[in-house]
DNA sequence: CGCAGCATTGACGAATGTCAAGTAGCGTGG
DNA sequence: CCACGCTACTTGACATTCGTCAATGCTGCG
């Protein structure tokens, strides 16, 4: 259970932030309103396991800051990361009882949480929780199909564009891309190895269409030309 | 439109039998019944399009007889099927208001359809045909989860086990499995090409893990081997 | 300042894709 | 009922992409 392997100090009760509820509506916070529920805060450390494949889905979390990947893995170790999470995102959401992923703090990250059970009994009583938990399903759908179509029939160069271009959309503040993953967790999202991966990112170095700051912060200077790679 | 495509008969008005629903529940008669839809019955010719991608979704559909796979198209005719779907399943149910994929009938084809904004209609005031929408996304969720780490990180050979070991859940009734696709269909689904399917198929039956009775009628002869073989 | 990960790069190998030829099965029409 | 032709399938030879293994370099943190 994450409640004992952290470290941080105890969980802090906090509001969900009614000023941001006039934005595109975030799910998460319109579920917690309805349901009456007082999202509590928790933090998890680098590379901390904030659930388990096959264990009880006992929380919907969404990231403050932070990153976490989702993943499985084979019995000899090849792991396939579904997804990453990155803040404001609402990930461990699950109608069957158990998680089929595991999830792990990236780097240091804060979550709020809520628990399920409160959630479930919103749900059966109020469509409007119903409707949302049905969507962010959908929207986790949508992008497991995406990606499906990016690990069967894309070449390692469209599916590197791919990543870029999804990072820039999702986490682009300033024009520069903070990648909170390295390398491996690039490939094992990918359905590549690091090397490959590596090879992608200087190639396109090489070719102008990014630059590197550091090896994780990048600069996409031409995207135009990566929007034409992924195929 | 598929209304328009169509060359059989006129649809023909028929009600959910409810002999069945004593059964697991399935969702699709249950929806129907919670919402006070008549599903209709509705053919399609072998090869024949049920709906495009980006096409707005209008209703759900229930195979009755035949097969449907549902699939993404790269610009350049690269193929990821998504999902086989036979005789009970659900497919075509899409929380946005346009299909996401694209749905063909693999032979001749019979579903049941009912109208999405009926169904809509009935999950704003009926929370348990909102928790069926959910469960129903839920499942294919799970689904394309279980494929990313297929066509992610499992060998050509893991590939075909796996797709052998759930066809054999889903359509073995004679312990006989009679695939209504093509080996180009597989490969598009299992990420590989048609010849490397072949020739993983070959191989099995070489090591008499199965045995062929036709290109497509498979027994298979050691399913703990096939297993082993899943990873 | 030095160490410990992380990343890059190179050489090589293996798995799978591509191209091509040949075969088998099936539906159609004579 | 048989022959034909089409399509799907199989098999082989070869090409290519990506993975593996290994060496080296970078960098960020203590």
């Amino acid at each position: 259970m994450h409640t004992q392997t952290i470290s941080a100090p105890a969980a802090k009760v906090l509001d969900i932030p009614h000023a941001l509820k006039a934005e595109p509506v975030d799910p998460f916070s319109a579920i917690a309103r309805f349901s009456g529920v007082i999202a509590t805060e928790f933090s998890y450390k680098k590379d901390e396991e904030i659930y388990g494949e096959g264990e009880p889905s006992e929380y919907l979390y969404q990231i403050s800051r932070g990153a976490v990947r989702t993943y499985k893995l084979l019995s000899d170790g090849r792991r396939q990361i579904g997804a990453f999470h990155l803040p404001g995102d609402v990930f461990g959401l699950d109608p069957s009882p158990e998680h089929r992923l595991t999830a792990e703090a990236i780097v240091d990250t804060t979550v709020r949480l809520a628990p399920r059970r409160s959630i479930e009994k919103a749900a059966a009583s109020n469509v409007h929780v119903a409707r949302h938990l049905w969507t962010m399903t959908a929207c986790d759908l949508r992008h497991a199909e995406d990606h499906m179509l990016l690990l069967g029939r894309k070449t390692a160069m469209e599916r590197v564009a791919t990543f870029l271009l999804e990072m820039d959309r999702r986490l682009a503040k300033t024009g520069m891309l903070a990648l909170p993953m390295c390398r491996r967790d690039i490939g094992d999202y990918l359905g590549l190895t690091l090397e490959t991966v590596s090879r992608a990112l200087s190639q396109l170095n090489d070719q102008g269409i990014l630059m590197f700051s550091s090896a994780r912060q990048i600069a996409l200077r031409n995207r135009q030309r990566l929007s034409a790679m992924e195929a």
